[in-house]
DNA sequence: CGCCGACTTGACACCAATCAAGATAAGTGG
DNA sequence: CCACTTATCTTGATTGGTGTCAAGTCGGCG
């Protein structure tokens, strides 16, 4: 049963992502306790997994689809903050709740494993336990650069970024071909990337532009400069702001 | 030795801090062991006390004072992820490395504590580790609520929400006579909202003209109408986007 | 008193959200 | 297979928010 519960570390977002820093490190007595615990969901296309502020009973590993992360503001806004792929790990509560919503995107099987019962094991496996510490020091750091990102990089740059991260893994990157299969709409993507889906279709025909990527489809990219989509992201240099201490 | 090494779970961002939230769960054994591996820290002001991508040996927790911390993007663009006030962890590290620089802001007083034997210890004291999961677990989450704050606020409302965060405690708010105490300079509060000095007076500006606050000094501010911050950070209603599937 | 840094305000340009409309693709029924 | 509807995506025009440069104000300190 090859890549049970095997999580990813690699990140969905961020270029920092090394390959040495795949975790991917649960040893087969491990699986083994783990796997009788986790009980396989599939699911249908646009299916509700958990909604934000619900009792976090359950998390959830990807084995296969796409499942998207969402989070709404009172006023209304929504705002997702990751799609989950195989290997990627979510429903990690916060004071006993979900944090976030879970809506698979496309079909999807997932491994489901009550809280509780997990909970338990990393107390008796500490190695386990560190495991998932590591994993989730991960996240935050990448939620971090996330906010960076956000904050520093127009729409056109944090479109690059996304494309990037996409063509870094070979889900949805033929490297031969060099053609990309967007998983997910432009709505999504355009509330992932912060940013109006309109604003997303203009990021879109400026790199299409600058000739550094080419729309076959709505879904199907060609990336035609990969380097110069990397030059795209980081932008000018800027000169260094007062207050700005170096070692 | 009150307080010795005592953790904070409220975060510096985010409303949804709840008192009940706070993790302050060191058993005195714990507090022993911890003890007999931590360094004291006096830290001057405007102190590095570690750079981004620098190796990780140790972890800190604030005891007294201010620590900032923040990351610089290839592109020379500088973000402040977190101001650290007492109480607060910080310095975990990501593949072995430090991911940001952490400065004091005015004088401190640090607890270090070598991430080796740290580490150690959380594999001997499982329960211990499970505390520090948690609260990497809510830093993550309110790093995922600082980019949803980040993406869908304008500046006025990122900094009303700045605001009540700090009149959230006693740390700097005179709850008596609606006096804040600003902990930081201007520079440094704009690279927290993510926006520029400039953007921030102006964001004052605009609060003080509402009648909601009161620029008494640059760093004095008074809160004259705390409710009508939080309707400000709120925003106006939102028509549903498409594509949101509720549950 | 005068200098200097921190902060504020003004003017301008640019980016992006919004509203509106057109274009393309996908799904449906005849 | 074709006409029709619908969803999705793209483009255009307009408006508001924000970064940037420049100048001005305030406060502390020698």
């Amino acid at each position: 049963m090859k890549g049970y519960l095997e999580l990813r570390a690699r990140p969905f977002e961020g270029t920092a992502a090394t390959p040495g820093a795949v975790i991917n490190l649960l040893s087969d007595t491990q699986q083994k306790k783990l796997r009788s615990i986790t009980t396989v969901l599939e699911c249908k296309r646009r299916m509700t997994i958990f909604s934000q502020h619900g009792e976090a009973h359950f998390l959830y590993v990807v084995d296969k689809g796409i499942i998207r992360l969402s989070r709404c503001a009172e006023n209304g806004h929504r705002h997702i903050l990751a799609f989950m792929i195989p290997g990627d790990l979510f429903g990690l509560p916060d004071n006993g709740r979900y944090v976030d919503s879970a809506e698979t995107v496309s079909e999807a099987r997932l491994y489901q494993i009550p809280w509780q019962q997990m909970q338990q094991m990393m107390l008796a496996e500490p190695q386990l336990q560190l495991t998932l510490f590591t994993k989730v020091m991960h996240d935050f750091h990448q939620a971090q650069l996330r906010i960076m990102h956000l904050t520093k990089q127009n729409t056109c740059q944090r479109l690059a970024s996304f494309l990037l991260d996409l063509a870094d893994g070979p889900e949805f990157f033929n490297q031969s071909r060099h053609v990309l299969k967007l998983p997910v709409n432009r709505f999504d993507l355009a509330d992932f990337i912060g940013s109006a889906p309109e604003s997303t279709a203009r990021a879109f025909a400026k790199l299409e532009s600058l000739g550094l990527v080419q729309r076959v489809t709505s879904r199907t990219i060609e990336i035609l400069d990969q380097e110069g989509l990397r030059s795209v992201q980081r932008g000018p240099y800027v000169t260094g702001k007062p207050n700005h201490v170096h070692a």
